[in-house]
DNA sequence: GGGAAAAATGTAAGCGTTTACATAAAAATG
DNA sequence: CATTTTTATGTAAACGCTTACATTTTTCCC
């Protein structure tokens, strides 16, 4: 077993409150003793018990994080961001995935609830309203991630999905010229997704081109499920002149199906996408697509985080909203 | 605060002793009253407090994974292969980054020391003298992720760096019929890069095709690097016909460089990598390179460390390299 | 119904710290 | 040098739980 204060202070003939004084700096031991202590703590290769102290001192000193998923392009940035910043303040990290199909509710409880986190960042793509009920009943601090800020009583940080759907149907639009332009749409009960749907309506609205439901079809953000909505969408008699896909990956799937059709980007059909994964800029013709900074988003929410931690009384949640920026390629 | 057991119990009228028990579902508590108190516990909205139990059973049930890095193509998989296993076997999963530039050692004493974790697995692109030292002497069960295994002593699993360097090359100069291939080199501090260069070099030998110092330049794994080298090599006199990446990023710097020359994959030069990344099938045209399964890497890592914490006399320390595969693309 | 065996519950110690309070030692003061 | 003040150390409780052991209650059997 592990060196404890107790052996250390038998062999320094001093009781355990004053080893732990000593190791913990306090400036009420002698220097001599201090220094004694911390020899022998050193060459006894000590190292506290971290949950003994936990204990006590009732923090943890590490932020939970629940993702939907681990890996991708897109979640590993945020973990990056939070990491970041919990780094900086001396925080450790607890990544989870609450794994899409696992039962969430379970993961939530089970992270939060055993005080093994002093606060959590949570990220969903959808709040059913068991889950909302949980959140709003949780005791510890906690950061929502989405874009759709539908919990009063909860902070969060999102992006502007609606600004950033907006402006890339306004940029095919206005700057592109471009009439005719498809959407294809994200899971049903991904906020996100829905939002991006308006936004992408709103600007046809406000530059009064009609919405033709034909060339709003299905996906569910997989690559697979862009290939599909691509295909389904260029074999169309009356075919769009440009495709928005709401995110990247299905936009690549765009990409796979016009080349295998042995059509031209952007000649015979323009793609766009929105999130700005690497991949992004490595797709030829270079995919124009909508920046979402995820790093910023992490740092966003840990920050956010450490300062609800870091007041008393619970101060007023915050709603962090974060812009998007268009990323002009070659696609359209 | 939080409900504890101690308030359960006196609700129900019993000693904490029996509600803990009751809680545990241990067979020596009467029906009624483990009802009675699984009933209070639910209404009360009770959970266990994770560091006392933790402090009594010397056990947290989580297991922690440091990385490098916890972005990019090539982590996020290992995070996701471990995240698999861990869950599968209710543990928890703590993951840290020593961010490459910080002081690592600083960052794995931290993470081990402190019995917050029940084990660690841990990847390191490089092990210095002071690293091995502390990983021999360091009680906790641990797993190495890297290429080279080269403490005996601890456990480790990677992959088969020598043989998929080997094999690429061989392909490239039977099957292809390639005999003027460029080498672009990892960072010579890293393990898994200075192996993939010596299997490029034995399958040069062994093909009775002398090596040229020129044509092996250094990279150092990012696609920046991969640019230079790729400009470099395709300025020389004396072109090579195919350039091998140490790496799938610096590979995709050079289809960069080659599309700005004019120069067209695989007619002018061919092109293959290391890693099979999800980028490199996306690169036109697709990347011939070598299948690292980054989240088998995870999985095993993690059924090990189980493993070898399960065991009570440590076991024998295993070193697991598992294989590679090669992935045909067009660019050969 | 009395006693033994089995089952259920209680008591209390312990896990490794921190820290309020009590006490002892050292320094300062007149 | 006695007394007060300051400084250093010790004692013991507490954090919330588990569990060995002791005790009580129930069940069973003749």
């Amino acid at each position: 077993m592990s060196i404890t204060i107790k052996e250390i202070a038998e062999k320094a003939n001093v009781s355990i409150a004053t080893v732990s004084r000593a190791l913990n700096n306090s400036p009420k031991v002698k220097e001599a003793t201090k220094e004694l202590i911390m020899n022998l703590a050193q060459e006894m290769n000590y190292s506290p018990n971290f949950v003994a102290r936990t204990l006590v001192k009732k923090k943890t000193n590490v932020i939970g994080l629940i993702l939907p998923e681990v890996a991708g392009e897109f979640f590993p940035e945020i973990i990056r961001g939070v990491d970041e910043i919990s780094y900086l303040n001396k925080y450790h990290l607890f990544v989870a995935s609450s794994h899409s199909e696992r039962n969430t509710v379970d993961s939530i409880l089970g992270f939060m609830s055993k005080s093994m986190v002093d606060g959590v960042i949570l990220m969903l793509p959808s709040i059913s309203e068991q889950i909302r009920d949980l959140i709003k009943r949780i005791k510890i601090p906690i950061v929502l991630i989405n874009g759709y800020n539908n919990i009063e009583q909860v902070s969060s940080v999102g992006i502007d999905n609606f600004q950033g759907a907006y402006s890339i149907t306004n940029f095919l639009i206005k700057n592109k010229g471009y009439n005719e332009i498809a959407f294809i749409k994200g899971p049903e009960t991904n906020a996100d997704a829905r939002l991006r749907l308006k936004g992408y309506k709103a600007a046809l609205k406000d530059n009064n081109i009609k919405i033709n439901d034909e060339w709003i079809v299905e996906g569910n953000f997989t690559i697979k499920s862009g290939e599909l909505a691509a295909s389904r969408l260029l074999s169309l008699i009356k075919k769009p002149s440009a495709i928005f896909a709401a995110n990247d990956m299905m936009a690549a799937g765009c990409y796979r199906v016009v080349d295998a059709m042995g059509l031209k980007i952007p000649d015979d059909v323009a793609v766009v996408g929105f999130d700005h994964i690497p991949l992004s800029e490595f797709l030829s013709p270079k995919l124009t697509t909508v920046h979402v900074p995820a790093d910023e988003i992490g740092r966003k929410a840990a920050q956010l985080l450490l300062e609800i931690m870091g007041s008393e009384n619970n101060i007023k949640p915050k709603h962090i909203k974060i812009s998007t920026g268009l990323i002009i390629g070659k696609s359209c």
